[in-house]
DNA sequence: GCCGTTTTCGGCCCGACTGTTTTCAGTCG
């Protein structure tokens, strides 16, 4: 069991623990265990094992317990037996905006409802209605928030949201009276995907700025107004939450709406301890005296803290890496010196020439480029003679070049279904570089891929592997493999994981990222980018990486070239070594 | 159910908005 199961099966009792009108506050003790689980950068068996689950916050010996027997098991006997109590549909009204757990349980319990067809059924014919506290704009509510809970089912990926975001934060900057417009929330995270879109604005009056956020060609319209906050729904069916502080409250309001919650939590917490109250309008003492709040620094300051980067506001261990001094000093792109996976015209699925891709990436700042077309499993993929002929094509590109970036010949060679690699030793031995990826039979059983990626870096001729995970977001989820191994086999071999930043890819994700780091297995952070424009993408695997507590060292391609060829486990010397195009 | 510099019982982050009420419950972030 993986430890987002466990984190799903413990968010579940909550839930049922609510909707049953058992103790709310141990339905929040199960939640936060939950988060915990959820967020935890190691396995949680791992863990139990190692008898440390109780050493966690929010696990006690209870806790504990059931999850030693979800771990054993699969499932536990509290959890079948509130199960048992709801039927399945009830959940998921709970995702429903709006719908909570009185308001589900009252709809069950009252009139039957138990799964989503009764109730819109329920709030067509009038029922729902009737109901205490409710009325026909609350029914009417429900009804609009279930339609685009079946529309828009899940998140939309963080590339999708950045846009919009800045471009309405943009906007409202140029408001009269507006000090600063900041992009909050998961956004400001860097998380991978975005639920809405939380936008922070400093004025001195509320109505001008709510009258340009209304008017944003982005917005379709207001679903909520009050003198402090708004929520518009936008024309791309994300929901966007404003809300206008005053500047002397900007920093505790901007630390307070980008979250986590778990963070926030943490700190209020932390700030409750030391006498003092915490809000998204500053920090104060005991007696209501407003100690500050102008910034961010004022409320981290105000605990005995440093500032902590929001890509690490999780609560997966930040406050206490921070009381210690051991924040990372995060890794920013930068100190990205090359990128080490890039497709030309080579590739059937890329459409950029190699004089379109040096030209971008040398605007870009890159100091080097290795050029990695696909082998011949891939449709149109090179064979060992074209892909020896293209090697020599890169070379004698790059020697008629001047000014950066360095040229690398490369590949992105196939990682075959018995684990060999697509193209022969000898061919890939005389390239600068080997990106090796897994790109068919992801439904081999985790086994057969942990084998496969294991075979590849055992080659002796990989540099890195390629995407991982497997994942698409929104698409394919990263498949199933024993990571711990592959970290094991890597840092032997001295191969690198590479943390794929194509936005709909963002493969190593953080928490591999940081289980990698842990392990001593370096990183490459690299874009994949299929057209010029994509080289751009860089900054997306920067952030994930961020996310993943990852500094400049753990990551090869913030080398210079030289650096990188010293790094490596065989010897090369970039774009000098192909004695083979002599017999070509 | 968890937790402890108000510590083994009695709390549990805090505030805004809506729709329903005629003072507040429910939901959200």
């Amino acid at each position: 069991m993986e430890n987002a199961d466990v984190a799903q099966v413990l968010a579940e009792v909550a839930d049922l623990l609510e909707l049953t009108g058992g103790n709310a506050f141990k339905a929040r003790a199960y939640r936060q265990a939950a988060q915990i689980v959820d967020l935890l950068p190691t396995p949680v068996s791992e863990l139990w094992r190692e008898g440390k689950l109780t050493e966690l916050p929010s696990i006690g010996e209870r806790i504990a317990a059931h999850i030693e027997e979800l771990l054993n098991t699969g499932r536990f006997r509290e959890h079948d037996q509130l199960l048992a109590k709801v039927p399945p549909g009830v959940l998921e009204l709970l995702k429903v905006e709006g719908i909570g757990p009185k308001t589900a349980s009252l709809a069950w319990k009252r009139l039957r409802v138990k799964e989503l067809a009764a109730l819109v059924k329920a709030c067509r014919d009038g029922s729902m209605e009737k109901l205490p506290r409710m009325g026909a704009k609350r029914v009417a509510a429900i009804l609009l928030a279930l339609e685009r809970y079946q529309a828009r089912k899940g998140r939309v990926p963080l590339h999708r949201a950045l846009a919009t975001a800045e471009s309405i934060a943009e906007r409202l900057r140029k408001v009269p009276h507006v000090r600063a417009a900041e992009v909050a929330g998961s956004i400001r995270r860097r998380r991978e995907t975005i639920g809405d879109i939380d936008l922070l604005v400093a004025a001195t009056g509320a109505d001008e700025v709510i009258r340009a956020f209304r008017e944003a060609p982005e917005v379709e319209t207001l679903t909520a107004t009050g003198p402090t906050k708004c929520t518009a729904r936008l024309k791309s069916g994300l929901q966007a939450d404003l809300r206008i502080v005053p500047p002397e409250s900007f920093g505790a309001a901007l630390h307070y709406f980008t979250g986590s919650k778990a963070h926030n939590i943490e700190l209020r917490t932390r700030a409750m301890r030391r006498g003092l109250k915490l809000s998204e309008y500053g920090v104060f003492d005991r007696q209501g005296k407003r100690l500050g709040g102008e910034t961010e620094q004022d409320v981290y300051r105000a605990v005995g803290l440093p500032w902590i980067p929001p890509e690490l506001r999780e609560g997966a261990g930040e406050l206490e890496a921070a009381e210690e001094g051991r924040l990372p000093r995060l890794i920013e792109e930068k100190d990205v010196r090359g990128d080490l996976h890039v497709h030309s015209e080579a590739s059937s699925d890329a459409h950029s020439s190699l004089e379109e891709l040096c030209k971008e990436a040398g605007r870009l700042g890159r100091e080097y480029l290795a050029i990695t077309d696909h082998s011949k499993s891939r449709p149109l993929g090179l064979d060992a003679v074209q892909m020896r002929a293209h090697a020599l094509a890169i070379q004698r590109f790059g020697l008629q070049r001047e000014e950066a970036p360095r040229l690398l010949t490369g590949v992105e060679v196939d990682i075959l279904q018995d684990g060999t690699l697509d193209l022969p030793l000898d061919v890939l031995q005389g390239l600068d570089w080997v990106v090796a990826s897994i790109h068919s039979h992801f439904t081999d059983p985790p086994g057969k891929i942990t084998q496969r990626m294991i075979a590849a870096m055992r080659s002796g001729v990989v540099d890195v592997l390629g995407h991982p995970g497997g994942r698409q977001l929104g698409l394919r989820d990263a498949y199933a493999f024993d990571f711990e191994k592959v970290l094991e086999v890597a840092r032997a071999e001295r191969v690198a994981l590479e943390v794929n930043a194509m936005p709909e890819r963002l493969d190593l994700d953080d928490k591999h990222c940081r289980l990698a780091k842990d392990a001593g297995v370096a990183l490459v952070i690299s874009t994949d980018a299929h057209h010029a424009s994509q080289l751009g993408n860089l900054r997306y695997g920067v952030w994930m990486a961020r996310r993943g507590w990852l500094e400049r060292g753990d990551v090869l391609n913030t080398l210079g070239p030289r650096q990188l060829e010293a790094r490596l486990h065989r010897p090369r010397h970039f774009g000098t070594h192909i004695e083979l195009r002599a017999s070509l």
